[in-house]
DNA sequence: ATTCTACATTATAATAGTTCTAAACTGTTG
DNA sequence: CAACAGTTTAGAACTATTATAATGTAGAAT
């Protein structure tokens, strides 16, 4: 994880060019033990603090994009003016803290599975996500 | 529900002026037998098929944020470049069909109960809501 | 290695949903 | 009625995102 060889051979075989731009956001996103949520806005201030080559904003968008059709990252419906990324691409839910505008996964051990007894004809199921709004108790 | 005096009546105990484009938006909203999504273009559309007087796109925004705000509508969290909201204020879940970006309620019958078997102290359960991504089988 | 080309980056403009501003208007109260 | 707070409005401002089109580059072909 160390190295960037992985997100070379990775890009690669994803029919990535492995360009310094996205090796770099490689390892922001990926070279880390927990994953986490981020907005474009975030992502491009840990940019600016990890390195002096500056990427530009519309790198970032379209690596981001990218990445998400790859499957290597999710996107999170919130109700919000900007779109939230996910690293953590497994199947889970999340709490939405309103009031520190905070998003935390619930470990999927801890929500029982969601049961929808009713389908749309002619349409097939891609995503059930759970979203728990909380707020100061 | 077809007599203006009844969402003068409403309004008026909300703390709200009633308005003539509240009351026109109101008739618009809520005098219909089924409950309904829209987002805010979809609402001006309707009023000016409704109406002569036009309204304004900012009285729009301000009306909706005051209903949603007095409990008379919800907001749908969707990732979307828009806000969609929902004339069914009452407790229950959605499919959204990506490729028609059409918003439809799931009956809460066809819905198992969903247990989240964790908390985060300090903090209440405001809201769960569940988002069923569906696209073309 | 040089050349070629499709892919990628970039600055910048454009877009679109939403919010803000501040002036004019109106519902309600005394 | 007068007074005032609440409301509407046109338009500007704001902000996240996408499009444009010129320049740069990775990888392959020669
Ligand atoms: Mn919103
Ligand atoms: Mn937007
Ligand atoms: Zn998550
Ligand atoms: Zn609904």
């Amino acid at each position: 994880m160390l190295n960037n060889s992985h997100y070379i051979d990775k890009l690669r075989s994803s029919g990535l060019r492995p360009t310094k731009q996205r090796i770099k956001i490689c390892e922001i996103l990926f070279n880390t033990e927990k994953t986490f949520h981020f907005t474009i806005n975030d992502l491009v201030k840990k940019i600016s603090k990890a390195t002096n080559d500056k990427i530009s904003l519309a790198t970032v968008y379209n690596t981001v994009h990218a990445f998400k059709k790859k499957g290597y990252l999710k996107e999170i419906p919130i109700n919000s003016d900007q779109s939230y990324f996910d690293t953590n691409t497994s199947h889970h839910h999340h709490f939405y803290d309103e009031n520190q505008k905070d998003l935390m996964d619930i470990d999927d051990a801890d929500v029982e599975p969601v049961k929808i007894n009713t389908r749309i004809p002619g349409k097939k199921i891609k995503s059930v996500e759970v979203l728990v709004k909380v707020e100061d108790a």
